[in-house]
DNA sequence: TATTGTTATACTCTATAACTATA
DNA sequence: TATAGTTATAGAGTATAACAATA
C-alpha cells in the first residue's frame, strides 16, 4: 500500500494515455482539425445537437475556450449555432450537413485506425483493463470533488 | 475482435486519464507552475540535467516550445541553461537549489496526493493494470512508428 | 550535410473575470 | 439572484519553417 506500490501504475497510465494520444492526434490531424475540434465534432455526431453547457461538461473545454472552438467550427461550416426552444439563455450547437459528412468520413476510420493496438490484448485481459480503469475513474472523481470542496468535514 | 469489443475499452481509456489528469492538474496549480512546466521540474529533479533533446523525447514536448517553457523556467529561477562540455551544439538545462528546492517540496506531496486514489484498487488488480498497460503501449507505439514511416514495405 | 537549439510567425487553447440577456 | 453564453485580456502551448553554430 505505500507509495513505492502505486508509482509503477501511475507512471504507465500517464506512459501509456501519452503514446495513445500520440498516435490519436497524429491521425486526427490529417483531418485538419485540431485535438479539440475533432473532440466536439465526434460528441455532436449523431445527435440533434448541445447546448454549450452539455459540450463543456462531455469535453471538459471551459465556456470561455468553447465559444472559439466553434467559432472555428462555424467558420469552417462543419456546426451551427440555433436558439434553444425550451430555455431563452441557451444555445444548441449543431453539426451542419458538412459536418455530419465530415464525422461519418472520420470517425469510424479514426477506431478502425486505434482498433488494431487495443487487439493486441487477449479479451480477457482487456474487460479486466476495461473495468479497473473504471474503479480507478470512480477514484479520481471522487478525490477532485473532495479536493474542489475543500473542508466541509470543519 | 470486432470495433464492438474495442470501443468500451477506449474509452475508459480516455475519461480515466481525463479524470486523472483533472485531478493532478488542480493539484499542481497550486505550485503556480504549468503541467509541462511541473513535467520539465519532475524530469529534471535528482539529475545533473539534461540536453534540450533528452527533455524533448521525455515530455513529448517539441523543441520550439521547449526553448519557451525553460526560458519560463529560468525566468522564475528554477532552471539555467549551461554550454554542453560533450558537443559544443548542445545546452544541457539544470535545475538550479531552487528548482531542487522546489521539486523535493512538491513531488512526493504530489505522489502522496493522488496514491489513495490508485490504492482503491487492490494490489493484484493494480498489478494486472500496470501489465496491460505496458502492452497497450507498446502497441501504441509500434503503431506509431508504422504510421510515420509510410509505406516502407512497398 | 546533418544536428542542436533559437527565432519568428501565426494560430489555438487556457484561465479569469466582467458583461448581456434571460430565468 | 442565478445561469448561459459572450467578450476581453493576458499568457502559454503548438506547428512550421528558416536560421546560426557546431559536428
Amino acid at each position: 500500500m505505500s507509495k513505492c506500490l502505486v508509482i509503477p501504475v501511475l507512471r504507465e497510465l500517464v506512459r501509456c494515455y501519452q503514446a495513445f494520444e500520440r498516435l490519436s492526434v497524429s491521425h486526427i490531424r490529417e483531418t485538419g482539425l485540431t485535438a479539440p475540434q475533432f473532440d466536439i465534432l465526434v460528441t455532436l455526431g449523431n445527435t440533434d445537437g448541445m447546448t454549450f453547457k452539455e459540450l463543456g461538461q462531455r469535453t471538459l473545454i471551459t465556456k470561455g475556450t468553447l465559444t472559439g472552438v466553434v467559432d472555428r467550427l462555424e467558420a469552417r461550416g462543419l456546426a451551427r449555432r440555433e436558439a434553444s426552444a425550451k430555455d431563452g439563455r441557451s444555445t444548441v450547437v449543431r453539426l451542419t450537413p458538412e459536418g455530419e459528412s465530415l464525422f461519418s468520413r472520420v470517425f469510424e476510420p479514426h477506431l478502425a485506425f486505434l482498433a488494431p493496438a487495443f487487439e493486441t490484448l487477449p479479451d480477457a485481459a482487456r474487460t479486466d483493463l476495461e473495468r479497473h480503469l473504471r474503479t480507478l475513474r470512480g477514484s479520481f472523481e471522487t478525490r477532485l470533488a473532495a479536493f474542489e470542496t475543500p473542508a466541509e468535514a470543519a
